[in-house]
Order: structure tokens, then C-alpha cells, then sequence
DNA sequence: GCCGAAATCATCCCTTCGGGTGACGCGCGG
DNA sequence: CCGCGCGTCACCCGAAGGGATGATTTCGGC
């Protein structure tokens, strides 16, 4: 910057001595004045501008923008339909079975209990979520956020 | 633009005349020729400064931060799946009552078709997804993004 | 005009589901 | 200690679902 400043003046003596020695060696001609006014304006002007540059050439602003990027959006369970609803954790347990495709066999399997046990829970959750098909339980189960 | 460049030789004309107004009331005074230029390159200057800051103004740096947003991402079906698995659009549209809970009677009545044809649908349904249950069919369907 | 895909409906048969009911054991809290 | 909620299991029965197969119609393409 400083180094700027000084070649600034430097180049403004310079001009001026040469203006000064212009008009000595081919006399005072009519309107140098505004002649030489107009040369000392417009390349002072040209080294203001680039000046200018210089100075704001780093001079950056950083926009943020936030774009809305489609999130899985985690399951979270909402338990306080858990709640009002009076479903036990075993039901939920069986209802997600279900809304994995499994028939109350393969859950009774996978639950390590029988498939009587099965259709008690799967009656029970039907009774509950008032679905009358366990298609229907799924849905609801997944409308409700009960399930992902 | 254009009215930056107007002003800025407004100016310098304004300027030269005043000078020279000053130079006439006051006599010639010696070296005002260096006052004179002197103040001329400085005001330019600082006119070229103002100018180059202007000219540079808009200089900005965009950066996109894209951040995770839980956003419901609407459902788009997979055309291309649906080809692959030779899913007719009744078909699909079978599927999705048959994702939204309903029975085969249900459907029937939704579709005006008979309940024989809304089984024969979902028989096919079954078959081009490899499920055995409608419960399966639904996950299956939805894994595969061919119902919301 | 014939062919094939899609949609429609049907019939038989078996499996799965769902409702209803009853019962037993366990653990917790009044 | 007794009741209650929860989980467990059982049996019956009717409804719904699902597999297999065949038939008809309609529509677009070759």
C-alpha cells in the first residue's frame, strides 16, 4: 500500500516536470493550460481507477445460501400416540412385523412365540388402531407414526 | 455507466472553469501552474478511486452451503422399475388400494370391477413382485418406489 | 384381419386372517 | 394379598386372501 502511495507521487512529480519542460522548450502555447489540465485529469483519473482495483481486488463477500436438500428424515416414534393409544411394546413389536410383510407364522417364528400368540397381539393392535385388515393396521401404523 | 462518465467530465469542466475564474480574480500567482495541476490530479484521482470502487462494487463471491434439511421429498415413481418388473397401470393402481388398507371388495367397488377380477390383479401384483401376502406386496412396492 | 397384451370375470380349492372367547402365569402397586 | 396389565396359548368359525386355470373382450400394431 505504501509502496502505491509513493509510486502515486513519484509519478505525479515526473508528469509535472515533464508538462513544465513541454512548455518551455515549445513556449506558452494558447490553452495549454487546459491541455495540460486535461492530460494531468485523465491520467491521474486512470491511476485513481486502477488504483481503486488494487485496492478492492481482494475485497470478496461470502453469500451463504442454504438450499433445501430431500433429508431421509429419520423415524422417530411418536410415543405419545404410543400412549393415548394404549399400545404395549410387544403390540408395536408385532405391528412392525406385520408392516414388514411377515404372515403370523413367520412373526410367531421370529417372536419366538406361537401363532395364537400372534393373532391375539395382531387383534389386539387391529382393535386399538381400529383397522380392520392388517394392510390397514399398516397404514394407519405408519400415518400415526407408529412405525418407519 | 454512461451517467458516471457524464458526471466525471461535468466535473472536470466545472473544475477547469473554476480554476480558471480563480487564476483571473487573484493574478497569476507563480507556480500556480503546479497548484494547479496538483489540485486537478488530485481530485481526479479521487474521482478514478471513487470509480474503480464502484466499477468492482458487485464483486461477490457465492458460495452454496447445501445443508440437510428434513424435507418431505415427494414421492416420483419408478418408471423404470415398473417397466422392468412388466407392471400394467391397472396393476399399479391395484396396488395402491391395496397399500392404502382396503380389501379386495373394497377395491372392486372403487374400480367397478368384480372382487374375481380386483384377486386376479393382485394375483399378478403378487407374481411381479415375488410376495406371497399384500402386506409384503405393499412393502415390496414401496421399497421399490412404485407407490408413495 | 390376425396376434398379442391388457383387462375382465369365473370356478375350485386351500391357506391365512380376524373375531370371539376362555384361560394361565408373572410382576407391580394399592 | 389381590387386582390389573401384560404376555402367553388354545379352540372354533366365518371371512378374506391367494393359487391355478380358463374364458371373453377390447384395442393397438403388423
Amino acid at each position: 500500500m505504501r509502496k502505491h502511495v509513493l509510486l502515486y507521487g513519484l509519478l505525479g512529480g515526473v508528469l509535472i516536470a515533464g508538462l513544465k519542460l513541454i512548455e518551455y522548450r515549445w513556449l506558452v502555447v494558447e490553452h495549454s493550460i487546459e491541455i495540460y489540465g486535461g492530460l494531468v485529469a485523465a491520467i491521474f483519473a486512470a491511476l485513481g481507477i486502477w488504483l481503486g482495483l488494487k485496492l478492492t481486488r481482494p475485497r470478496e463477500t461470502v453469500v451463504v445460501r442454504e438450499v433445501m436438500v430431500p433429508a431421509p428424515a429419520e423415524f422417530v416414534r411418536d410415543d405419545q400416540k404410543v400412549e393415548s393409544l394404549g399400545l404395549t411394546p410387544r403390540e408395536l413389536e408385532i405391528l412392525e412385523l406385520i408392516a414388514a410383510g411377515m404372515s403370523n407364522r413367520d412373526i410367531a417364528e421370529r417372536a419366538h412365540v406361537s401363532e395364537n400368540t400372534v393373532k391375539t397381539h395382531s387383534s389386539r393392535v387391529f382393535a386399538k388402531l381400529g383397522a380392520r385388515r392388517r394392510t390397514q393396521a399398516v397404514q394407519l401404523g405408519k400415518a400415526f407414526r407408529l412405525i418407519p
